[in-house]
Formats: structure tokens, C-alpha cells, sequence
RNA sequence: GUGGCGGUAGCUCAGUUGGAUAGAGCAGCGGUCUUCUAAACCGCAGGUCGAGGGUUCGAGCCCCUCCCGCCACGCCA
């Protein structure tokens, strides 16, 4: 009998290897509705329309010669239908396999891909001198996540915090700062809020008269121009402010590798100006260097301004000299921007004009990625902030999660001591804004709901974290370890065991789509699912019964979901609890 | 105006390159704790998939037309 990992692929290699078809023809093998079996192959039927076959006919005949390469041992197959072939696994097919992947080690080597390179993973990025606030939240928890998938995937992964630390906004900063004689050396306890207050009271001023404006623009040129006590102020604004960055990272357990900001690619646009403009792809307009793109409908004639008329550069211009850096310093093989998709046209215009210029100059091209997502609502559907109107702060955010967590926890398990409760609040409370984020289609924006992420029902973090805990609890009330006592264990017989068992198996599937798209929510939808598998095998069937045969082998199944949803949880970038 | 994303149950959303009788959760109704965590489980009910055409064995998904919502479109990022 051989056991896949991913049985859908591994069927799909089977069908192609003993089929006399064209090259071309896919089995397509996909999860079953549990009516017809585990698997379904429906490949032969696309392939026998396109050249007017009998499709019943060619299933028989293709499917006999998988039955007799004798690859299907422990695997039921047959034809329905017009020509899908439908494959059962048996119960000891399922058994197996849970004794052969029965770590996450194994689940991970199962789940390892070719993918090969080095790819720069570009999210988070706030403003310096700015309060992170809900508008963050889905970059930075979405291009984890993707980080943890491709780092799984087997490729290199650089993450990547292009921070806005340079800008016209300086100006008002650092002209506040000496107006105010503002100590940047011993800023009060909430540092951010009173750069972003001076930064307030600097734009109130330069909109105040001319005469300040032009005072303004000065300090921004003395910086501009590397003057010493405007680099200082600026340095340490930037300090301050990635000191807060990182009280929040630390919290969510994420480590950038580099934060090259917008200010480290300064004196790298002028090489952009000049090949641009070398391979004619930029020209002058109105005073400013722009790229167009005559192909295409819209960029024809909307440009892409790469430098200003005043001579500055802009984020076109900064992210140019950014992906020439990755690829030249970096090596970098592919890019993801894991921005906000009102920035779609941006990137479309940035990836257009850096496959022109490397084509034009014989650089390597790295494959560019978008990854795009809608906006955070509020429960009105209308963009979400405080009910004064403000912008949410990210740090009050998940300060709110996880004290609502610490209430829900202190009424369901009023007796555990309070700092267990505590920890267990932060893990449930940042594990559910997170979890919200992820479980939803990143490409629609999404309603920020309280009570939604932190029910205990239904698709969320919640509900998933008390899987994880019961089967914890399981095996600590037996004083055993995950994997232990499962020596002549029986086969599944149970509706509710099968069930799961199956359940356990598509995790493989899944997790190719997942891959495919850098679709999290795909994750989450089957953690979900065999989350509902377990409880329904949990409330049905007694673990710690007696049969010995019995027990083994269903703390075979709570060993191998445990390890599946950990394994899941943490792709996910959520930590998991043994107690809740 | 051009383009992008969306419109699926009362609400919030899934629906895997066209597959078999469109699925969850919430809300509603009804059951289940002397037994490993009831933060759970089981059941019932709920649909002209925005509208109309087309393609074919088969369309929520592909093509055309139209309606509605959000977003982006020259010097912010």
C-alpha cells in the first residue's frame, strides 16, 4: 500500500503516468463530496470534449490501467457519472497514513515544495513619527503569515519594513521640535503621540502664512543637505519611533530582517533618473520626469511620475531604486508588496516600468507580486475608527482584544490563577484579531467586528484554540504525550473517527491552494473544518475508554490533529494554548 | 470617463483553473453535561447566486449587455 501525503497529488501522478493521453491532459483530482468518496478525478471529462470523445469510455479505459499499475492498493475506485472517477480510501488506508505522518516535522517535509530563491517579503511599513494604527493591521498580520507559508515552502525569506522615514513631513517636524524646544533626548512616556502632536502643530504652521511655509521648506532643505543638528533630530525621531514599532512586533512575534526605510534609497534614485531616461523609457512632462506606457489602455496616458518637478524624488522614484537594490544586493528572485489594493495601479505601473528597463539593461528580472487586500470596516460598513471619529491605534487595538479576552476567560475558567488567565488572554486576544484578518478573503474588505472574533463559535480563533486545548488536556489528564500509547492501535470504525481521519488527510490538498494564491483564509477555512471534525469526534467518542485497541487508536487521532492545527496555527502566525 | 474590487440565506462570509442535490457561522426554533474542558455537540428552518441574454452534456464560476456599492486615476504614500 502507498501512503501520499497528499493523496490528491499523488493520484494525479498516478493517472498521468499510466494514462496514453496527450501531454496536456490533467486528471485534476480534487476532494470529493464525502457522497461520491475522498477523491474525485474529473480531468477526463474536459479532455474528451475537447476532442470529441466518449469521456464514460476513456474513464474505464484510463482507469483500468491505474488498477492494474497496482498503485491503488488500500484505495476503492470507480466510474460515475459521465466520466468522473470517484477513489475511496479505506480505513486502513487512513490508519496508515496517520502512522506515517504522525509529527510536524513530517507534516512539514510532507507540505515542502521545489520552491527554491531568495524572496523579499515587504509589508507592515508604517510612517515614522506616527502612531501604527488599524490601517497596519492587515499588511502586517497578512505578510506574516505569507512569510511563514513561503519560508515553508522552501524558498529564503527576507522580510522586509520599508517604513516612510522621509518626506516633506519632516520639515514641520523638526521646525516644531526647535520651535518647542522639544527634548527629543527624554520624550515623555508616550513618545509617538507628542511627535505626531508637534507634527500637527508644524502643518498648523505652515499653513499659517507664507512666510512660515518658506521657514518650513528650509529645514526640510538643510536635511535634504545632511545638515548636523536636522540629521539629529531626524535620527532620533526614527529611533523613537521604531522603538515603538517593535514594542508592538515583539507582541505579535514578528523579526524583521532588515527596515530599510524610504530615507536609505536617497541617494540611490539618481541612477534611476539616469537609466530611465538612458533607455528612453522616461521623458520630461510638465516639469517632471515620467514614465508612460503606450500599450496599455490607461498608462498611455496616466503617468508614472518617477521625479518630480521640483526636482524631489517620490515613492515611484524610492521603490525603483528599492527593487534594484533587492535584486542587486539582496539577490532577490521574486518581491512581494503585501499593500493595500487602492495602491493596485501603483505597482502595475512600477512593475511594468521595471520589466522594460532590466529587459532594456540585461538585468535579471525578479518575479514582482502584488498581494493586495481591502480595507478594515467598521460595523456601519463605512471605513473603521473610534467613535469621536479618530483613527484607531493599533497598540489600543490589541490592548481592547486582550482584555476582552482576559473577561472571557476569568467567567469561563474562573479557577485558574490570574496570571495563567492573563497569558491566555493574550494569546486568545491577539490571536483573534489575527485570525479575523486572515480567515477572510484578503481581496474584499472586511467588517471589524468585536463580538464576531472573539466568539467562541463559528470560524475563529477562539473556537480553533479550544480544540487545540482540549486535546492538550487530553493527553495531560492521561498523563501521556502527544504520540505515546498508541501501540495496537485498531483501525478507525467509528462514523465520527472516519470522519476525522479523512479530515486529517486533506490537509495536503489544502494546503496547495493555500501555496498556489497566498490565500491564508484557505488555511483557515480547513483548520476550521477539521477544528468541527474533532469536536464532533470529541463529544461522540470517549478517548480514555477501555478497550485498550480502542483508545490507542484515538490518541492516534487527537496526536495527529493536534499536530496538523498547531502546525496550521503557527503557518498562521498564532500561538496556540494547552489550557484555556 | 477609464480601470480595479465587490453584489450568494435576515446578517457576516465560503464556494478550490466550468462538475454531481450551492455550503458554514451568527441571529431564530428544538434537543444534549453523574463520564477526557458545554468556550462544546446534535437537529430543524432559511436561496429567482444583482438583472437579462449567450457558450455546452453541465454555469455562482466563462463571454456579451445592463443595474448597484466601494476604490484608484499628474507631482501624498
Amino acid at each position: 500500500m502507498q501512503i501520499w501525503f497528499n493523496p490528491a497529488a499523488g493520484l494525479e501522478a498516478a493517472i498521468k503516468s499510466v494514462s496514453a493521453l496527450e501531454e496536456d491532459f490533467r486528471s485534476d483530482v480534487r476532494i470529493a463530496d464525502p457522497r461520491f468518496g475522498d477523491f474525485q478525478a474529473n480531468g477526463i471529462l474536459p479532455y474528451a470534449k475537447a476532442r470529441k470523445a466518449n469521456p464514460r469510455a476513456l474513464a474505464v479505459e484510463t482507469l483500468a490501467k491505474v488498477q492494474e499499475s497496482g498503485t491503488l492498493g488500500g484505495i476503492q475506485s470507480e466510474i460515475a457519472g459521465p466520466g468522473f472517477i470517484n477513489f475511496t480510501l479505506s480505513a486502513e488506508y487512513l490508519f496508515n497514513w496517520l502512522v506515517n505522518f504522525d509529527s510536524s516535522e513530517k507534516l512539514s517535509a510532507g507540505m515542502a515544495k521545489e520552491g527554491a530563491g531568495t524572496v523579499v517579503v515587504d509589508f507592515s511599513s508604517p510612517n515614522t513619527a506616527k502612531e501604527m494604527h488599524v490601517g497596519h493591521i492587515r499588511s502586517t498580520v497578512i505578510g506574516e503569515a505569507i512569510a511563514r507559508l513561503l519560508a515553508q515552502k522552501g524558498m529564503k525569506v527576507i522580510r522586509d519594513n520599508h517604513i516612510g522615514d522621509w518626506g516633506t513631513q519632516f520639515g514641520m517636524l523638526i521646525w516644531a521640535v526647535k520651535n518647542e524646544g522639544y527634548d527629543l533626548d527624554h520624550p515623555g512616556a508616550d513618545a509617538v503621540q507628542e511627535l505626531q502632536d508637534l507634527y500637527g502643530r508644524g502643518y498648523a504652521h505652515y499653513k499659517s502664512s507664507d512666510e512660515a511655509a518658506a521657514l518650513i521648506r528650509e529645514e526640510l532643505v538643510k536635511l535634504q543637505d545632511a545638515d548636523a543638528e536636522n540629521m539629529r533630530i531626524w535620527t532620533r525621531i526614527t529611533e523613537i519611533s521604531k522603538q515603538s514599532f517593535d514594542r508592538i512586533y515583539g507582541r505579535l512575534g514578528i523579526d524583521f530582517d532588515l527596515t530599510l526605510g524610504e530615507s536609505f534609497y536617497r541617494d540611490r534614485v539618481e541612477r534611476i533618473y539616469k537609466e530611465l531616461s538612458e533607455c528612453g523609457l522616461a521623458v520630461e512632462s510638465d516639469g517632471a520626469l515620467v514614465v508612460f506606457h503606450p500599450e496599455h489602455k490607461r498608462f498611455a496616458t496616466q503617468p508614472f511620475i518617477v521625479r518630480k518637478a521640483d526636482g524631489a524624488s517620490n515613492y515611484a522614484s524610492t521603490d525603483l531604486a528599492t527593487i534594484l537594490y533587492r535584486v542587486e544586493e539582496l539577490g532577490a528572485t521574486e518581491i512581494i508588496y503585501v499593500v493595500d489594493s487602492r495602491q493596485s495601479d501603483h505597482f502595475e505601473q512600477l512593475f511594468l516600468t521595471v520589466e522594460k528597463w532590466f529587459a532594456a539593461k540585461g538585468y535579471a528580472l525578479p518575479k514582482l507580486k502584488h498581494v493586495s487586500f481591502g480595507t478594515v470596516l467598521g460595523e456601519n460598513g463605512k471605513p473603521f475608527k473610534t467613535k469621536e471619529g479618530g483613527t484607531v491605534k493599533l497598540r489600543e487595538l490589541l490592548d481592547e482584544a486582550v482584555e476582552r479576552s482576559y473577561a472571557m476567560v476569568s467567567e469561563k475558567s474562573p479557577d485558574l490563577d490570574e496570571a495563567e488567565r492573563r497569558s491566555i488572554a493574550e494569546v486568545v486576544g491577539l490571536g483573534s484579531v489575527r485570525y479575523a484578518d486572515l480567515s477572510q478573503n484578503r481581496s474584499s474588505d472586511y467588517v471589524f467586528s468585536w463580538d464576531k472574533m472573539l466568539s467562541l463559535e463559528g470560524n475563529t480563533a477562539p473556537y480553533l484554540l479550544y480544540a487545540v486545548a482540549r486535546i492538550h488536556s487530553i493527553f495531560r489528564k492521561a498523563n501521556l504525550k502527544p504520540g505515546q500509547n498508541e501501540a495496537g492501535a485498531s483501525v478507525f470504525e467509528s462514523p465520527e473517527e472516519l470522519v476525522l481521519a479523512r479530515k486529517l488527510l486533506a490537509f495536503g490538498p489544502s494546503m496547495d491552494g493555500v501555496f498556489s494564491d497566498l490565500r491564508p483564509h484557505l488555511l483557515c477555512n480547513y483548520l476550521y473544518e477539521l477544528s468541527g471534525a474533532f469536536s464532533s469526534f470529541y463529544s461522540a467518542n470517549r478517548v480514555m475508554v477501555d478497550e485498550e485497541t480502542v483508545r490507542a487508536r484515538r490518541l492516534m487521532l487527537c496526536s495527529r490533529t493536534l499536530a496538523v492545527l498547531e502546525t496550521g496555527l503557527h503557518i498562521l502566525g498564532l500561538k496556540t494554548l494547552s489550557r484555556m
